[in-house]
DNA sequence: CTGAGTGCAAACGTTTTGCACTTGC
DNA sequence: GCAAGTGCAAAACGTTTGCACTCAG
């Protein structure tokens, strides 16, 4: 994915810090504030809290990037593309996008509703196939989620 | 709606505060943190912030409440029920439940992903019969939203 | 009577702001 | 060169906490 012309193309300067921050949200899929900040600190010491709250700003107006509300969780921030659904697993944490269609239900549900629809959001919880093998194992019980290898 | 019960059944002592919160919450549907203290001190004028969320988040521990988070909006709060989606108008701010039966996407989902699921969330954003009909309408472009009445 | 709930003020974590400096274009 | 972006410190905001008091059961 080309960053500079994803910016650009929305009227946003090309900085380091901006590319920054969208190689870390591309990279990773979809990631939250402490996380963001935590990780471009590695690559980008000298980076400000205030600077990436301004980005991640300046990101959502112009529609590079979105924000995913979830459920009992931190909002974790993506880069924008066409509505998708997405899955959360609440035993490691595992977030993912849904590859399925939701313009059916979105279009039968503004059938009966008479709604002019534009906007989905949907988040389904519960325990990935990775989980449900492990169930009995210790990390179960562990409030940290442990990553899929 | 017996409000004493639901308090009681969930293990929750019943103040007068708590049932003014939950009989707000029954009433307007939905409601986020800041109109829901607005309202409730117009009938309670003696109640504190720190009750309301005290009582907001020991509801919510005990499953009597649920949080709906919203894209780009303020959380509303309601009486916990069964899984349901919602629908927004961007336009007057109406929010209002689906009815509609999302078990069957869950269920493909669920199918196609081998996840267990057991949480869903789903709101539709867009714009209502009504703003569709007095689009012209000046009410547009004030941020306030108008009620239909 | 006792533990849970209340109200106040202080504390906290997160996000935003103002301002001088730097940089992209 | 100039508007836009950066970094710092301070401020603002929403929410939580500690504590003494009150009330529900």
């Amino acid at each position: 994915m080309n960053y500079e012309n994803l910016l650009r193309g929305h009227g946003l300067k090309v900085t380091p810090q901006r590319l920054g921050i969208l190689s870390l949200m591309d990279q990773k899929g979809h990631i939250n504030v402490d996380d963001l900040y935590l990780q471009i600190k590695e690559k980008f010491a000298s980076i400000s809290l205030a600077t990436m709250y301004k980005n991640i700003n300046a990101m959502m107006a112009s529609s590079v990037i979105t924000e995913v509300k979830i459920p009992k969780q931190k909002s974790r921030f993506e880069i924008a593309k066409e509505s998708h659904g997405h899955l959360l697993c609440q035993e490691c944490g595992e977030f993912s996008d849904i590859e399925f269609d939701i313009g059916k239900i979105v279009s039968d549900i503004s059938t009966k509703s008479n709604y002019q629809l534009f906007e989905t959001s949907l988040v389904l919880s519960g325990i990935c196939p990775l989980c449900q093998h492990s169930s009995a194992s210790p990390v179960s019980f562990l409030p940290v989620a442990h990553i899929h290898t």
